[in-house]
DNA sequence: TCATCTCTCACATTTGAATCGA
DNA sequence: ATCGATTCAAATGTGAGAGATG
């Protein structure tokens, strides 16, 4: 399903459910009274999210067999800015892990002073930073994705309420395909961005920075792999007595397929599939929540997986090999009046904002092609660190010629500074 | 046919939560 | 109720080998 956007009409998003027990998120905008072009469906958790009509239910059961997974609607005129009562009947451990968190804070807000100026909208604000616990999980999880067309299509155009902050940053759209990696360490990347009132810091900057100027890469495996680093954030603007559903999706960033070539990432002809398009979803674990609640806590989703296997049905991202991805976080309004339920949609109107952050671009592969890459993985994911051997990996050292092997450890000795390597180590916990 | 590229899987290791007993 | 030891699931990258591709 490809995006359409025509005239001024603002885009909407509805979440849903589908027969497969995976409910969908729907990016779409409605064109005429009773046609609608989709920008995206995403498998997402159900019973998170609000509810609306089901205006174009009928018409899409008929494409897509028997998956009656989208429900669109009008935007409404106004949000309400009351809540409705608790949604969920489990909630955020907000106390558990306050310590270790804040530490985590403590040491990451280092990295949140250099407040640029977004393609939107300029932001001197740094948010306060004050006690914050990590969400924990909860909740049952029930995993979630699927398939959206690609944020290039879907997710712009004129008169798009769904706003990309950095839709399309210089920096990262005008990269040639071998210069991936933003080699251009010089140039600082924005780690708060502000719209409508609305800031969104990415908290572990420092280490998303690092990987970056390598270029970074996430292993896709067919059973799921965690993203390292995660997309971690902290927002700030909410109004604290409403709720909010936040959703993380991973969108497409390049037209091409690539390829490593001895030491750089090289075009290697068209990006599979994504003309019928490809975007995934993820709802963080606690949506939908009050926005006091989630400005109080870091929003960390490390609980995302990504996959190559297109028959997932463990709703893990679904990506392409050899493919450059995004992640963008949705800032979605919950709608007042009715109780998310699986079969029922909320609106994503005009009120929802959509932040990208362009160092946390990566390039998805099965097997990590750039070997810096692999160094501060293993120097920062305490899960690897059993491959921590102070630069004298014997592994390391048998697929290494000996003269890269000593100049690539001095690099990532380099990059890897004891305090970075603590940060990460207590994010994720 | 062959070389190269890409992917899958078993493996060793670490972490952290859960469990159990003192 | 607390603490320490143990167990186990889940996480990591490695490396061999299979399959796909040109």
């Amino acid at each position: 399903m490809r995006a359409q956007r025509r005239g001024s009409r603002p885009p909407f998003a509805s979440l849903c459910s589908c027969s497969r027990n995976l409910p969908r998120v729907v990016l779409g905008a409605k064109t005429t009274r009773n046609s609608w072009s989709f920008a995206a469906d995403v498998t997402v958790t159900p019973c998170l999210f609000d509810t609306r009509s089901t205006e174009v239910t009928h018409a899409l059961e008929e494409e897509e067999g028997n998956l009656p997974y989208v429900l669109l609607t009008d935007p409404p005129s106004s949000v309400p800015t009351s809540h409705p009562s608790r949604l969920t009947t489990e909630r955020p451990n907000f106390t558990t892990d306050t310590i270790l968190e804040s530490q985590a804070i403590s040491m990451a807000s280092n990295e949140c002073t250099s407040t640029l100026s977004s393609p939107v909208e300029g932001s001197p604000a740094k948010p306060p930073v004050t006690p914050s616990s990590i969400l924990e999980e909860t909740f049952g999880h029930s995993p979630a994705t699927s398939q959206m067309a690609p944020a290039s299509d879907s997710l712009k155009g004129p008169g798009t309420s769904l706003i990309s902050i950095s839709d399309s940053p210089p920096w990262v759209s005008t990269l040639p395909s071998s210069t991936f990696g933003c080699p251009d360490s010089g140039k600082d990347f924005p780690t708060v961005l502000t719209f409508k009132g609305v800031t969104v810091t990415l908290e572990n900057n420092s280490i998303w920075k690092q990987f970056c100027e390598c270029g970074t890469e996430m292993i896709l495996t067919k059973q799921g792999r965690r993203m390292f680093p995660y997309c971690r954030y902290r927002l700030s603007g909410l109004d604290p007595d409403r709720m909010y559903s936040l959703v993380l999706s991973i969108v497409p960033s390049g037209q091409y397929r690539y390829r490593w070539n001895t030491s750089k990432w090289e075009a290697h002809g068209p990006a599979e599939h994504q003309s019928q398009g490809l975007i995934r979803a993820f709802p963080h674990h606690y949506s939908p929540c009050l926005g006091s609640e989630w400005m109080s806590c870091l929003v960390s989703f490390y609980k995302l997986k990504l996959t190559n296997y297109f028959q997932d049905q463990e709703g893990h991202m679904i990506l392409h090999s050899m493919h450059r991805y995004i992640p963008r976080l949705h800032i979605i309004p919950v709608l007042d009046g009715e109780a998310p339920t699986p079969d029922k949609p909320v609106v994503m109107g005009p009120e929802s904002i959509t932040f990208t952050f362009p160092q946390t671009e990566f390039m998805a592969v099965t097997t990590y092609q750039n070997f810096r890459i692999t160094q501060l993985k293993i120097n920062h994911n305490p899960f690897a660190k059993g491959f921590r051997e102070d630069g004298n990996n014997p592994r390391l050292n048998r697929i290494l010629p000996l003269p890269v092997k000593m100049e690539t450890q001095t690099e990532v000795l380099k990059l890897a500074e004891p305090s970075e390597q603590q940060e990460e180590v207590m994010d994720l916990r």
